[in-house]
RNA sequence: UCCCGAAUAGCUCAGUCGGUUAGAGCAUCUGACUGUUAAUCAGAGGGUCGCUGGUUCGAGCCCAGCUUCGGGAGCCA
């Protein structure tokens, strides 16, 4: 039985083994303790070992801080004020033991240890909590959906194609890359690769989500997504998870509908499922908050953070609108923005910081992007100047949702293809799509790390995936 | 990739103006304690001060380069 599941139960005298891994021993002359946690809860339970047991001392001694044991005895009430119910110890088994240089002691270790602890750094309250977390995002996500008759669609890891038409991606080959076959003209020859062609990992399955979109009318991927791009920041990783939804007969209202539904349905699945785990993560940020200055600590603890996003609507705004904004801000008439305001601009980090944190002081979504700083497949506004993307924005996030009504219009969207450069060749499956039966569809793409870390308060997104993959770091 | 900062015990950190034998808390070990809650109390062990070179009578401290890590920016989800 699960420590979870033990710990609900009526206490009774009745048999339990806890099996799970040593947090603390406390020791005193006659009595010991020992913290159990095995990762179904945050919680641990508490093994009593007296004096007038079988437990020889032998045994007892290889029960250390990250030992793993299973300890067999009756369930009772605790006699002691900080849990209800405890294992009165008969027997312990040592399934492994941890010696001295078990590096998650009961104390406070740093991010940046942890980090490169990344193997045992489960077997903490912090990343438990982080990653059951995790956990229950993923299934609301699935669930949501499901839900909503969206179907679940694989699409590519391995692809040729670049959906953004930019940003740089990881090769993907069987050649011996010190001696690869090269043509007559001493270029690399891809048609003697695995594929017979030049291949990578995808970046975005948002172009094969399209396909499907245009047949399953609901649809949606959440895979692993690979970024070559040397990004150095809290909020990047080269490899991510996202979540895609594409829809037909969407257009961009409906979209934005999607997107904030979606973004507080899920958050609050995890108010609900996850509360111990969230209440820990709130005590951990207030403990941690103690230590900074009046000006640095946020307004709004966790929990009352996640209630506010999902009590309240994300306030919509077109990127025009928001350059106005802008334009009269204080810090643009002060001067203090490093960049320039203006009409065209793609907008900087510190205004979308303005935007969101001190002006709306909410979830922001912005929308009509000037098309020339947007990608190629977002569908043309009448006016010619913009096209109807979205992109949502979070407080100490930035961009979570990034997402457009796509081009429809087979003609329109050749004519983009050719501007920025796309071999039409090259994507020919995608352009037929909108020759045969094409229809109005939308649809965006979530970065669930970005989501992970706004639901858990979490600051660097190498905190919310397991393994993380950055410039430089691959190990584990 | 750019800017800024950091690297001292297993962990978190202090180390004054460049000056004798580099400190504290936690962890570990030994002992005390009949109900602890990151137990407490007493004692003990534990250091190539990131690496390389330089300045100096003398460098943890100053200088240069390198490495790694962190924060910010860009790119984006």
């Amino acid at each position: 039985m699960q420590i979870k599941e033990i710990l609900t139960q009526t206490p009774a005298e009745q048999e339990v083994t806890v099996k799970g891994w040593v947090r603390t021993k406390r020791g005193q002359a006659a009595v010991t303790f020992i913290a159990i946690n095995d990762g179904s809860t945050i919680h641990n339970i508490q093994a009593v070992v007296e004096g007038n047991n079988n437990i020889n001392e032998e045994t007892l001694k290889l029960v250390t801080t990250g030992a793993c044991v299973a300890v067999t005895g009756k369930l009772i009430a605790s006699q002691g004020s900080g849990q209800a119910v405890e294992v009165k110890a008969e027997k312990i088994e040592v399934y492994g033991t941890a010696d001295e240089t078990f590096p998650m002691q009961p104390k406070r270790h740093s991010m940046e240890f942890l980090r490169e602890k990344a193997h045992l750094r489960f077997r903490t309250n912090t990343f438990g909590a982080i990653f059951r977390i995790r956990h229950n995002l993923a299934f609301a996500i699935n669930k949501y959906f499901n839900d909503k008759g969206f179907f679940y669609l694989h699409t590519p890891i391995i692809t040729a194609s670049d959906a953004e038409g930019a940003g740089e991606m990881f090769h993907v080959t069987t050649f011996d890359i010190k001696n690869p076959p090269k043509t007559e003209t001493g270029d690399i020859d891809y048609k003697e690769d695995f594929f017979g062609r030049e291949t990578s990992l995808t970046v975005s399955g948002q172009l094969e989500g399209e396909l499907g979109a245009l047949a399953l009318s609901k649809i949606y991927t959440f895979g692993p997504t690979f970024r070559a791009e040397n990004s150095n920041t809290t909020r990047h990783l080269a490899e991510f998870w996202m979540i895609e939804p594409e829809v037909a007969f969407y257009e961009l209202e409906d979209n934005m509908a999607l997107a904030e539904d979606f973004v507080q349905y899920v958050i609050k699945y995890a108010l609900e499922n996850c509360a111990d785990d969230l209440a820990f993560l709130e005590k951990r940020l207030l403990d941690e908050e103690k230590n900074k200055p009046q000006n640095e600590r946020s307004e709004m603890a966790l929990l009352e953070k996640l209630r506010f996003v999902v009590d309240n609507q994300f306030e919509r705004l077109t990127y025009t609108e928001a350059i106005e904004i802008l334009l009269k801000s204080k810090p643009h008439k002060e001067k203090k923005f490093q960049y320039p305001v203006e009409w065209g601009i793609d907008l900087q980090s510190e205004h979308e910081r303005y935007l969101v944190e001190k002006h709306f002081k909410k979830p922001v979504i912005l929308t009509n992007y000037p098309r020339e700083i947007k990608a190629f497949y977002m569908k043309q506004d009448a006016d010619g100047k913009t096209v109807r993307a979205m992109d949502v924005l979070f407080p100490g996030i930035g961009e979570i949702i990034g997402g457009s009504q796509r081009e429809d219009d087979y003609e329109k969207l050749l004519t983009r293809v050719k501007e920025v450069g796309i071999d039409p060749e090259n994507i020919w499956w995608y352009l037929e799509t909108r020759k045969f039966g094409s229809a109005p569809h939308a649809g965006f793409g979530l970065g669930f790390e970005r989501l992970v870390l706004f639901v858990t308060g979490m600051t660097n997104i190498r905190d919310v995936i397991p393994f993380p993959r950055t410039p430089k770091s691959a190990e584990f």
